[in-house]
DNA sequence: TGCATTTCTTACCATAGATCAAGAGAGATT
DNA sequence: AATCTCTCTTGATCTATGGTAAGAAATGCA
């Protein structure tokens, strides 16, 4: 129970092993089956989840009605609208769990809790954040740079693993593409190899 | 001298007025002129510069010889590579000043002496980081859902002032199309009005 | 097992934006 | 004033990707 999570904590926040025992009590597993929504437009993301095993993704719905991925969130991701969540504004995006879950949904209190029990917590926090601008900026410079084929090939090299998870047409919405388009990416990149 | 700098510190940071007065001995302010480079691939940045006044940009080169503009940052705007100033590693990008500027460097220790005066440094800080996220996911989300036109009508919407200031192929650039593309997208908007 | 739904592929055509080439203004520099 | 350089515009054409439609394959469900 909750492995994911107490490592997460050793391992990201430097909780100690034996202060890892207290987390049980403070915290609360929560199971979500496919297709159910966690967050939808206009409400205020009350929680940071925790992704102990699953799938989710988090998108946006646009003016002519269609989805764009702007993440995925996996086993030991972090899941939230984070601008909702810190500041406390409605959302504009849906979060949706596409495999049966299990969260620790995570709220100020336990952060709080965390806190105290991490040595450097706002260090290590720091340390998520510039990793989620890193990541954000990478993704930026390949929209601006990059061929809907070499972004595909990106995402295939940086998430190997979520790519046999993911229904095709769900990768060409975060690769910003066309289902159709993806398809033939992979023809080309089938045939000239 | 050194009026918007101070001015940021008692807005973002809450250093109290007497505390400001400490700052000139601290910082030293650094004249730039139009077209120097502060950060070129490669190398590791080194200071977070806040602007007390001009304009920059930060850009990658992609193989095919192509810039693409990241950001912008005029008064008032930190600028920095930020992961290669957190991580200590070697930056992507270019910074480049695009007008005759001065800034304020700052390195490690002169942030830990503003955090000895701001009263909670770490929260404020971490409200910045927040705002930069909520920024690029914007961003983000646009590159994966609007048309060009749409694109430049969200830029001159967020950054009317510095429209002015910038030629048009580099508001081009950090849209992720053409000069070409754009000239006539401002055609097609100043017909059908 | 069989039916229904969703996903993926393919073919054909449409379109946004890119590319190439030329020329017009607008500053700068001499 | 004349020349240069840079920026912007425009027209013609090209290309990557989108849209539509249909069928095939896969998956889920009864």
């Amino acid at each position: 129970m909750f492995q994911n999570f107490t490592q997460y904590l050793i391992e990201k926040f430097h909780v100690k092993e034996p202060d890892v025992a207290l987390i049980p009590e403070l915290v609360q597993e929560k199971y979500i089956s496919s297709g159910t929504f966690l967050l939808k437009p206009g409400e205020i993301c009350q929680h940071t989840f925790f992704v102990e095993k699953g799938l989710f993704r988090l998108y946006s719905l646009s003016e002519n009605g269609k989805e764009h991925i702007l993440q995925f969130a996996s086993e030991n991701w972090l899941l939230s609208d984070r601008d909702s969540v810190f500041f406390k504004e409605p959302s504009k995006f849906y979060i949706e769990a596409i495999e049966d879950s299990i969260l620790i949904p995570m709220d100020e209190e336990i952060f709080r809790k965390i806190a105290e029990l991490s040595p450097n917590f706002s260090k290590n926090n720091e340390i998520l954040l510039h990793n989620h601008i890193r990541h954000l900026n990478q993704r930026i410079n390949l929209l601006l740079s990059a061929s809907a084929k070499k972004r595909y090939m990106e995402f295939i090299k940086l998430y190997p693993d979520l790519q046999l998870r993911i229904p095709q047409w769900m990768v060409a919405s975060y690769l910003g593409i066309t289902p159709e388009s993806l398809s033939r990416v992979r023809r080309d990149l089938a045939s000239n190899t």
